[in-house]
DNA sequence: ATCCTATCCTGTAGGC
DNA sequence: TGCCTACAGGATAGGA
């Protein structure tokens, strides 16, 4: 669920009802211990009033009264969940429950366990150890073709394995990582350290799009609790890429591919996404010659079929 | 220094 | 139906 556009809708969504409430009591269940919630969330929270919510990449900061910071990850399946009046029932998963004073709650739900909860000093906030390494947040400083052909220089890992490094751009994900390189019209193999100021401009321009989008349109898929009935993130339709292995390139018709890279999928279109460039490895021949562009005007009678 | 692999968890979808 | 496997939006420790 949690890419840079999901954290930012969820951060959003708990602007609007979380600041100015105190908290009156925290909780962790019993199989918290063995998570990444901490034990003294009991005695850290209460009496601390949420003052603001901030992010960075995946990260969600929330500033409480006092100096304090609770820092949060949603990991793969982590969730916030807000209830003005908390229904009696408790679903699985929820490892922490902040209690406010005027009745309403916070809880934190994550199935897998991968997400984490942490209590930390404002000040300190900048040594913490998840955050000092973290590259910039895209919203804040949209990258450029300077900055990130600046930042790959020397890097031999591939450009898809090299969009998901947190220390580079904080936030992009497996999903938006295939749907970047895809309206960059870049080979998702290419050595990072040997792509062109051109393909950094197209990437930086659509990394500031792609995102932008998500965030319009709530992100992709999770089952959120923005709305009451849990409408799930509205970008899912616009993926381009992204699980449609074998699908038609929304651009050119092309089945899409889907291969492995550092044990997760990527997805791109052979045809749109051929190399400028040297290729991704010492074996040459994925930029062979090709006549793609009249090839690709083809292209028209899938996009109609398909609408 | 950089890169790669395995690992932490549970839920779900698909094949048989 | 159940059983089994493969896979899932992430990060990181440790070895090469």
């Amino acid at each position: 669920m949690p890419e840079l556009p999901e954290v930012e809708t969820v951060r959003r969504m708990l602007e609007t009802a979380i600041p100015g409430r105190r908290v009156a009591r925290a909780r962790i269940s019993g199989k918290a211990l063995h998570s990444r919630v901490p034990r003294e969330l009991p005695r850290a929270l209460p009496g601390r009033t949420f003052e603001r919510l901030r992010r960075h990449g995946k990260f969600l900061l929330f500033d409480l009264s006092g100096g304090a910071t609770l820092v949060s990850h949603l990991g793969m399946s982590g969730r916030w969940l807000f209830h003005a009046e908390p229904p009696a029932r408790l679903p699985a998963h929820v490892h922490a429950r902040l209690a406010f004073e005027d009745g309403a709650e916070l809880w934190f739900q994550d199935a897998r366990r991968f997400g984490m909860l942490r209590v930390v000093d404002t000040a300190q906030l900048g040594r913490d150890p998840s955050l000092v390494l973290l590259g910039p947040d895209p919203l804040v400083e949209p990258p450029t073709a300077e900055s990130l052909l600046r930042a790959a220089r020397g890097s031999r890992v591939a450009v898809k394995t090299w969009l998901l490094d947190q220390r580079k751009i904080a936030g992009i994900g497996n999903i938006y990582a295939s749907e970047i390189l895809h309206r960059s019209g870049v080979d998702p193999r290419r050595r990072a350290g040997f792509l062109r100021a051109d393909a950094w401009r197209r990437i930086a321009r659509d990394t500031a799009q792609v995102l932008d989008e998500a965030i319009a349109r709530a992100g992709t898929t999770f089952s959120s609790y923005r709305t009451a009935s849990g409408q799930p993130g509205g970008f899912g339709n616009l993926l381009r890429v992204y699980d449609r292995a074998g699908q038609p390139c929304r651009t050119c018709g092309t089945p899409v591919r889907r291969i492995v890279q550092g044990q997760r999928s990527t997805y791109f279109c052979p045809r749109c996404q051929h190399g400028a460039g040297p290729a991704p490895r010492p074996g040459r021949r994925a930029a062979a010659a090709r006549p793609a562009r009249a090839a690709s005007r083809r292209s028209r009678k899938q996009r109609s079929a398909r609408a």
